[in-house]
RNA sequence: UGGCUGAUGGUGUAACUGGCAACACGUCUGAUUUUGGUUCAGAAGAGUCCAGGUUCGAGCCCUGGUCGGCCAACCA
């Protein structure tokens, strides 16, 4: 299979053909332990990961651990357990801070070389120096200090004599470039707090610049991949190896690519921290949460997230992936291994009058259609069950291919029913469906009655036999798409209030008091749902992964379709495009539309048609005949402005003769309206 | 006002040296079905951000624009 490349594999294939030897490619994957790993990640990790398996090459798992005040080992572990439950492994376990003695050793050589210094002024001066994206930076005062007394004052930062921020060390690079990180950077800052791993050795830390191409440097990795937001860096990132280069070692070369993100959630370690330290979830492995733990926790799979990473790919322009997607993964890898089962969530009692009272029948199930191999499973059948309140109307309607007064269904596994009647309390609610069964009828009978077709298929407990559970649903944690993308607004106003439904008194088959925490489950009819870590003895607690796909809700909702082009109505769009562009935009779509529709655009055409000028419109005159969609706006555009009391001039006549003559109607009888 | 970077169906990605814009999700039909699931068959949906240019031919090359993202932590 000739799978086709993405834009680092091309590099890498480019770097193959000019002599790169492939025994030398090597990856990493940098974490800093300051959060979980979330989704994003993964896109990472089966990138690097990916490589790796692809390339046969190595691939080490660093811990970018250069800030002791932010980093924890209780991260550590768990980024090295989400790894693995991916199933990736690496070839070695490596730690910024193993290289703690080398940076310091090279800092100094930078240093003798007078390529850096110590500087003593606070942070906001040497910010105020630093210039902006704009103006040039200036000089600190102490930038051409001799290297002997730089020397020194490292060491003693080194000692720990000097207070935290009153010292740092810098590069000496170039204060006026047009890239800000060029404007002497710093090395080091004096930090007096506990590191996880070196403890209270050193109280001088690297930042992470100049750890991270050093260290990518020693591990000898050819290819170092970040996300775009570290392009800038790049120009450090290869000053830094320049001033210690071997040129018998492999250069390390860093390239970007854009982080992957997903509607409807956020996914920067700062505001998943901001939800966990607000309570506003139970914790990082939440099950609402993007990140591995809480989707591992959710009932994701590794190959369901492995393969959306595949799916989703990997470019370097920005994305919102949508999270159907990635349910699309966990639909299609758990209808293939979930164990099928029944359990009622909103239950409403079935009598069925002529099936004898205390009478028991152990009906077989299939653990899973999709493997034949799967065997089955017994479920208790009796006189009174529970069936979904919604499975039941007392007048359905046409559509409706579930129970009604008169109407035959088959009980799933079991045999066929007809509703008789109900009981009410004086509200109205139904507190009783009473119906008659079909004794021939029992399913894998063999029997003709079995194999009657009809409309309708229910899932059902028995109520004698039911165990109770606590099943918790989850919504989306932000109702709008992209929570963080707008400057004006905290993510936080966008939280979902209803994104956990709990359900305390959930009834199962009695097959599910030895589920287990590693086994995948089908509530058949309802969708995915997985054992929670709150479960105990005699207490069960399960999550729902994702539902089934419903196209009846679907035709119950009216949702508004999803594959039309979004009506640009904020006002931040419009604004941000000028009004010709808008209308050149939805001139393009025009000739794919029809009736309503096209009515709705021509109006906004001639909406932002108030908003040109002549002297804007007049070049697009000569557009192509065959781009009608534009020709029709521009046209629509004429109109607004000879009804505003343009002169009608001679380019003006020859555009509207040349669509009178035009073969699209639309054009034509517009024309035709302007004279 | 600077530097860097990006723009391809609703979404995410492809398209090697310029050659019929492809794949997946999503959407919509129909068939099958003891899950309104699955499976199978099919459909709609793009003038590749805009305007020019080069070329027999441009998503790709050239010129000029537009719009978005990133960059001024002793964070990573």
């Amino acid at each position: 299979m000739t799978e086709s490349l993405n834009f680092i594999e091309h590099i890498i294939e480019e770097d193959l053909a000019n002599g790169f030897h492939k025994e030398k490619l090597r990856f990493r994957f940098p974490p800093e332990p300051n959060g979980y790993l979330h989704i994003g990640h993964a896109a990472s990790i089966c990138l690097n990961f990916g490589l790796g398996e692809k390339y046969n090459a190595p691939v080490n798992l660093r811990f970018d651990d250069t800030n002791p005040s932010k980093e924890e080992q209780e991260y550590v572990d768990a980024i090295k357990r989400d790894i693995a439950w991916l199933g990736f492994s690496w070839a070695n376990e490596c730690y910024a801070s193993d290289y703690f003695q080398q940076l310091h050793d090279w800092a100094v050589q930078l240093i003798k070389e007078d390529k850096a210094y110590v500087d003593q002024q606070t942070s906001e001066q040497i910010a105020a120096q630093k210039g902006t994206p704009t103006t040039v930076g200036t000089a600190s005062p102490y930038r051409n200090r001799p290297s002997s007394e730089s020397l020194d004052l490292f060491e003693r930062m080194k000692n720990g004599e000097f207070a935290a921020g009153s010292y740092v060390l810098r590069a000496k690079i170039d204060m006026s470039s047009p890239n800000m990180h060029m404007r002497d950077p710093i090395l080091y800052r004096i930090i007096n707090a506990h590191h996880h791993r070196t403890g209270n050795k050193w109280c001088i830390y690297p930042m992470y610049d100049w750890a991270h191409g050093e260290s990518d440097y020693i591990e000898q990795v050819s290819h170092s991949l970040c996300t775009l937001e570290f392009k800038a860096h790049r120009e450090l990132y290869d000053w830094y190896i320049d001033q210690i280069y071997d040129s018998k070692l492999l250069r390390p070369k860093q390239r970007e690519f854009a982080r992957r993100n997903l509607s409807y959630t956020v996914m920067s370690k700062r505001k998943l921290l901001e939800l966990v330290q607000n309570k506003v979830v139970a914790g990082w492995d939440d099950p609402r949460m993007p990140t591995i733990s809480g989707l591992r926790r959710r009932g994701y799979t590794p190959t369901s997230i492995r393969k959306f990473s595949d799916l989703a790919g990997i470019a370097k322009r920005d994305n919102v992936t949508d999270v159907s997607l990635l349910e699309f993964c966990i639909r299609e890898d758990l209808n293939k291994t979930a164990t099928r089962v029944m359990a009622v969530l909103n239950p409403v009692k079935l009598v069925i009058t002529n099936y004898p009272e205390g009478k028991v029948e152990f009906l077989e199930m299939e653990n899973n259609p999709e493997q034949p191999d799967s065997g089955t499973h017994e479920v208790p059948f009796s006189r009174e069950l529970y069936i979904e309140r919604e499975d039941f109307k007392e007048d359905g309607g046409k559509n409706f291919f579930r129970l009604s007064l008169g109407n035959e269904v088959r009980l799933k596994s079991a045999y066929f029913i007809k509703a008789e009647s109900v009981v009410k309390d004086e509200a109205g609610t139904i507190l009783e469906i009473h119906c008659t069964y079909d004794p021939e009828s029992r399913s894998g009978s063999g029997s003709e009655a079995s194999q009657r077709k009809v409309k309708g298929t229910l899932h059902w407990v028995s109520i004698a036999h039911a165990i109770k559970a606590v099943v918790r649903e989850y919504d989306r944690l932000f109702l709008e798409e992209a929570p963080d993308s707008h400057e004006e607004k905290n993510f936080m106003e966008f939280m979902n209030p209803n994104s956990l439904n709990s359900i305390n008194e959930a009834y199962l088959e009695p097959f599910l008091a030895n589920a287990t925490l590693d086994e995948k489950y089908q509530f058949q009819r309802l969708g995915y749902f997985t054992l929670d870590l709150d479960s105990s003895d005699g207490k069960l607690v399960f999550n729902k992964t994702v539902g089934l796909k419903d196209t009846w809700a679907k035709q119950n909702t009216e949702t508004p379709a999803q594959n039309q082009p979004k009506p640009q109505t904020s006002v931040q769009a419009q604004s941000q495009r000028s009004a010709l562009n808008e209308i050149q935009q939805i001139g393009k779509k025009l000739t794919n539309l029809s009736g309503e529709k096209l009515e709705t655009a021509m109006n906004s055409i001639r909406e932002f048609a108030e908003d040109v000028t002549y002297d804007e419109l007049e070049p697009l005159f000569g557009t192509a005949s065959k781009k009608t969609g534009t020709r029709i706006g521009v046209l629509l555009s004429v109109g607004v402005l000879l009804k505003n009391g343009q002169v009608k001039n001679q380019a003006i006549s020859d555009f509207i003769e040349s669509c009178k003559n035009d073969e699209n109607e639309i054009l034509k009888v517009e024309a035709e309206k302007l004279g």
